[in-house]
DNA sequence: TTTAGTGCAAACGGTTTGCACCGCT
DNA sequence: AGCGGTGCAAACCGTTTGCACTAAA
């Protein structure tokens, strides 16, 4: 079992154990976002799920992602007009970070660093909610494509 | 005259040079910008211009939002699934740097650190676009009608 | 047999567009 | 006169909702 198929497998196991059941849909979306690994629109989603699945339609992927994200078994961001989905699987000792989003493939790479101690100290009065670091542009890969 | 007002009619100025004409609705959507210094949706904005304009429509505010922002003198941004929009003067010696944005007003605070350059070292091989460090949470102001 | 999941269709909300007309310059 | 600005209406696009039906527990 590969590591994703692995970590698949645990977020099904935590979607049992909150009340949700066991459908392949499910399934199916959260193994193609492990697979991917990088933020991913609902729209790609569609398009392969609709291969598996003839009559899918969004407001079923989107209900599901929903799910996934309350549960925080995936995490989203807006970028371009589009909601994007990470899947992203709870390991042990995982620390907080952020990402480098390529803006034409969507993969990213995590940024060690989280600043937000150092930014926080003029803003002592407020109730700070969240908080958003990512850094847009190009991969290499895409960057190579582009030059060839 | 005040400080705002100058601003604006320096950012008409601006226009004016790029060849776009005077026109009294953008003129208002500038001064309104620059009276509320902060993060301001479309919608705000036609509920305040209407009053001025009676027939005025969303074309004519996002048109001219986009050319305000096509000549940096407007800022955007996006979240909570609507553009915002803020009135960015440029000042002399103006530095780069980042928001905290209030979930309920909008309002924003300057955090004078940008920590872009400590976070790049791992990504030589990107080309980097843009980057967006926003820290979202309640203001003073909200806090104390909500504790009220 | 109960409750979550689903497809369908329709609505929704914010944004954009084509068109004809208006109005700065 | 010419080109930018505007209102109108309609389209657009991603997302959400109500409903009746299906299927996992």
């Amino acid at each position: 079992m590969t590591l994703f198929e692995a970590s698949v497998e645990q977020a099904m196991e935590q979607l049992k154990a909150n009340g949700y059941k066991y459908t392949t849909k499910r399934q199916r979306i959260l193994s193609i976002l492990a697979e991917k690994g990088r933020y991913v629109s609902a729209k790609e989603l569609f398009n392969k799920l609709k291969i598996d699945f003839n009559g899918i339609s969004y407001d079923t992927i989107y209900r599901n992602l929903d799910t996934l994200v309350s549960l925080s078994i995936v995490e989203a961001t807006e970028f371009g007009n589009e909601k994007r989905f990470l899947f992203h699987p709870k390991r042990v000792h995982q620390a907080h970070h952020h990402h480098f989003i390529c803006t034409i493939c969507g993969n990213t790479k995590e940024i060690e660093i989280c600043p937000i101690s150092e930014m926080t100290a003029d803003l002592d009065d407020c109730e700070i909610e969240g908080h958003k670091f990512e850094i847009y542009g190009k991969c290499p890969k895409c960057l190579k494509k582009i030059n060839n």
